[in-house]
DNA sequence: GCAAGGTC
């Protein structure tokens, strides 16, 4: 009996779109590794393959395998080969015979099309294609797009590889030549992408921006008055010129004012629009929750039913999503109070974002949890919960009130704030709506000043990107896509071109961009995307071709390349001269020189700039190394913090010799190792062994005073003792605070 | 070992 077979982009969705068109009577089966859902359809049978993404990869044939053997310009010439990296995907569509019509039911956008296209070169036979284009997995919506079935658009998956195998080429080869001509190999290898190079750039130039930035002073004047209440009214504009603000001052100063002029207006505060993965990530991260962090976090929450897809550009709501009863389900939970202000109201209008796509909905909760959440989890779908009931409920009101006050011919204006409806965000607590107070005044009324102020300010440099600002701008600079933006950060953390939040460059990130902008190509610029999504388009509405558009990438990059090769000495120079700077921590607390930490493969290096100095020596691994701003209780000088993964921070004193160092407090009594002294995440110091993970033997101290060693082992617990210097105070004491050693008589204890 | 794009 011939079959139609389905193909969905993941499990998920082959579920549901087989529950739906099988109205609940579908088969999960399994056999032999390959697993699929049989369900009938009218009659006919129908077999769902999920699949897990893309089956196939691109890559070079084996021969290119070495970076330094390899000539670069045969490697741009060579063919592209497609590796199956999706074995059990590729194996479960060979498994089938007797198809009669294939059906492409991925995700409704340019990879989908792609991923289904793929699909077709795995299936042994069958006479038709079809697709179907649905927006969302709903069931409206679903068996609309299976009794309407679309022809597939080959153009779009063609585009689709065109991205591929552009992105590999220009990838690869710069990625080889980089890497090969600064000899910064394996491990250290310097990578170049269409998406993180460009965005490794502006981190770099906002550095830049930093670094050239000089400062101009500037004054504000300001004026406290009193009306029953004090409230605060600053002169018009802020004044370059110090004389210009000395006079305007002197013309002020001890003076009241009179009202010129007062006025008040009722303002709307709109409500957030529905969450996009680019803005709920921006949101988490401003509660302290990284990008790759939450973005693992709402795909288990999504994988456990609890919120809808969290990869969506889309800011709109669809029709066909309940609004209404969704939230109605939080009115049986924590969320009580918020659900009701969202039900009781006549009726609900959702917010609507710029941004709307048809295939998936924006982010919001599907449902309850079973049991309560905790940590990130927690933080997260709180943060999803509260966006959705927000986005349903109402504007937030405020009177904002503005007055222009004269004195002796000069204007001040003061403003204020009040809210009349907090609305939104009584639901959306991460917001604040702040009350500037301003009381009720009458043009031509006097007013009696209490403190007049002149101040001298600075211009500031522009900030540092943070995570959320960087993701918003490869957005808006369309670099990378919704499910790949957080990565490419995280890529430029891991490959050490930048670090932190806010996010700096590292001596190799500034080094390699120099480099790299040292020949004008795209490969840095957003334009080499804007240009290839263009080309994409026209591949895709049949007015290029697909190899057409590959090879003359290929000229272009064979150009490129040949005007890096002829700076190749520079790059190397530069490269290597900015790797081996490291990365300043801060000032040398001895001759106030810079403290750097240069990384290598396998150790770092802490070093003043002046070669002299004592602070120059290695620590092994590659943790984050930090100065503090605490002072070494032994010699004063600053203390460091080494952090590990995975480990509690280490804090050691910056000068290798003090004897803060040496001091490790006494063995652990359980595996012999040192006892260090530990920060936890929450700052306070502990105790731990030196071979944490394997030995987690731990004890707490006391958070005030210096702690030293005594060389004393306990007699009860074989801890070491502590001896515990506080201004005048000295304790001795076991850190085991369980320890019977504690419990003995003050008496006893003052004989020692 | 290279990219960026899917998904887990």
């Amino acid at each position: 009996m011939s079959i139609n077979l389905i193909i969905a982009e993941k499990a998920d969705a082959g579920r549901r779109i087989a529950y739906i068109l099988s109205e609940k009577n579908m088969h999960q089966k399994k056999s032999k590794n390959i697993s699929y859902i049989e369900f009938d359809d009218n009659g006919e049978k129908n077999i769902m393959v999920a699949l897990s993404g893309h089956i196939v990869e691109s890559d070079f044939p084996e021969s290119f395998k070495d970076w330094i053997k390899s000539d670069l310009d045969k490697l741009i010439d060579s063919e592209i080969v497609y590796n199956i990296k999706n074995k059990k995907a590729s194996d479960a569509l060979q498994s089938f015979n007797d198809i009669k019509r294939v059906i492409i039911a991925t995700d409704y956008d340019r990879e989908g099309e792609l991923i289904g296209v793929e699909s077709l070169k795995f299936l042994k036979n069958y006479t038709e294609v079809k697709r179907a284009k649905f927006s969302a997995l709903t069931n409206q919506e679903i068996k609309d797009a299976f009794k309407n079935l679309i022809d597939v658009n080959y153009g779009l998956a063609d585009s689709a590889r065109a991205r591929e195998e552009i992105d590999l080429l220009w990838g690869a080869v710069l990625t080889r030549f980089f890497s090969v001509t600064s000899n910064r190999l394996w491990k250290d290898f310097i990578s170049v992408g269409r998406v993180q190079t460009p965005t490794l750039a502006l981190i770099v130039k906002r550095e830049e921006e930093i670094q050239n930035f000089i400062p101009e002073k500037y004054y504000q004047i300001s004026v406290k008055f009193n009306k029953k209440i004090d409230f605060t009214a600053r002169y018009e504009k802020d004044i370059k010129d110090k004389s210009e603000a000395e006079s305007i001052f002197n013309d002020i100063n001890n003076r009241d004012g009179t009202v010129k002029s007062y006025d008040r207006e009722e303002k709307e505060v709109y409500k957030p629009v529905p969450f996009s993965t680019t803005e709920f990530l921006r949101e988490a991260s401003r509660l302290g929750i990284t990008p790759s962090n939450a973005m693992k976090v709402a795909e288990k929450l999504y994988m456990s039913g609890l919120i809808s897809y969290p990869r969506t550009d889309n800011t709109v709501y669809q029709r066909s999503i309940p609004l209404k009863s969704i939230a109605e389900k939080f009115l049986k939970s924590d969320y009580e109070n918020e659900a009701k202000l969202v039900i009781n109201q006549e009726r609900i209008i959702p917010s609507r974002g710029k941004i709307e796509t048809t295939d998936h909905p924006p982010i919001y909760p599907v449902n309850l949890p079973q049991k309560p959440l905790n940590g990130a989890y927690k933080t997260v779908y709180d943060l999803i919960v509260r966006r959705f009931l927000a986005t349903l409920y109402k504007n937030a009101r405020i009177e904002s009130s503005r007055a222009e006050i004269e004195i002796n011919g000069h204007i001040f204006v003061a403003t204020g704030q009040r809210i009349l409806d907090p609305g939104w965000y009584e639901i959306y607590k991460f917001r604040k709506l702040n009350e500037i107070r301003l009381p009720e005044l009458k043009s031509g009324e006097s007013v009696s000043g209490r403190e007049w102020n002149l101040e001298e300010k600075e211009t500031e440099p522009p900030k540092r990107y943070d995570i959320a600002s960087l993701l918003k701008m490869m957005e808006s600079l369309n670099l990378g896509t919704k499910s790949t933006r957080h990565d490419i950060i995280q890529k430029l953390n891991d490959r050490n071109f930048a670090t932190g939040n806010p996010v700096r460059p590292t001596p190799l990130g500034i080094g390699f961009i120099k480099s790299v902008t040292s020949i004008d190509s795209d490969i840095a610029k957003p334009d080499m995307t804007a240009k290839l999504e263009k080309e994409m388009d026209e591949i895709a509405e049949n007015k290029k071709n697909e190899i057409d558009v590959v090879n003359e990438s290929r000229l272009m990059l064979h150009e490129v390349l040949k005007n890096f090769r002829s700076n190749r000495d520079s790059i190397k120079e530069t490269i290597t001269e900015y790797a081996n700077k490291g990365e300043v921590i801060g000032k040398c607390p001895i001759d106030n020189g810079d403290i750097s930490v240069i990384k290598y493969r396998n150790f770092e290096k802490i070093k003043c700039s002046n070669d002299e100095c004592k602070i120059n020596f290695n620590i092994s691994g590659t943790p984050l190394i930090q100065l503090t701003d605490k002072k070494c209780p032994v010699c004063g000088l600053p203390l460091i913090k080494i952090i590990r993964r995975g480990q509690s921070p280490e804090i050691r004193c910056i000068d290798p010799e003090c004897s803060y160092n040496k001091n490790t407090y006494g063995k652990c009594p359980s595996d012999g190792g040192d006892l260090i002294i530990r920060q936890s995440r929450y700052g306070k110091r502990f105790l731990g062994c030196s071979n944490y993970p394997k030995c987690t033997v731990t004890y707490p101290l006391p958070q005030k005073g210096i702690i030293n060693s005594t060389g004393e082992v306990c007699p009860y617990c074989g801890a070491p003792l502590l001896l515990l210097i506080n201004g005048k105070r000295r304790w001795k004491f076991c850190p085991n605070i369980k320890c019977e050693y504690n419990r003995k008589d003050k008496g006893e204890k003052a004989k020692e």
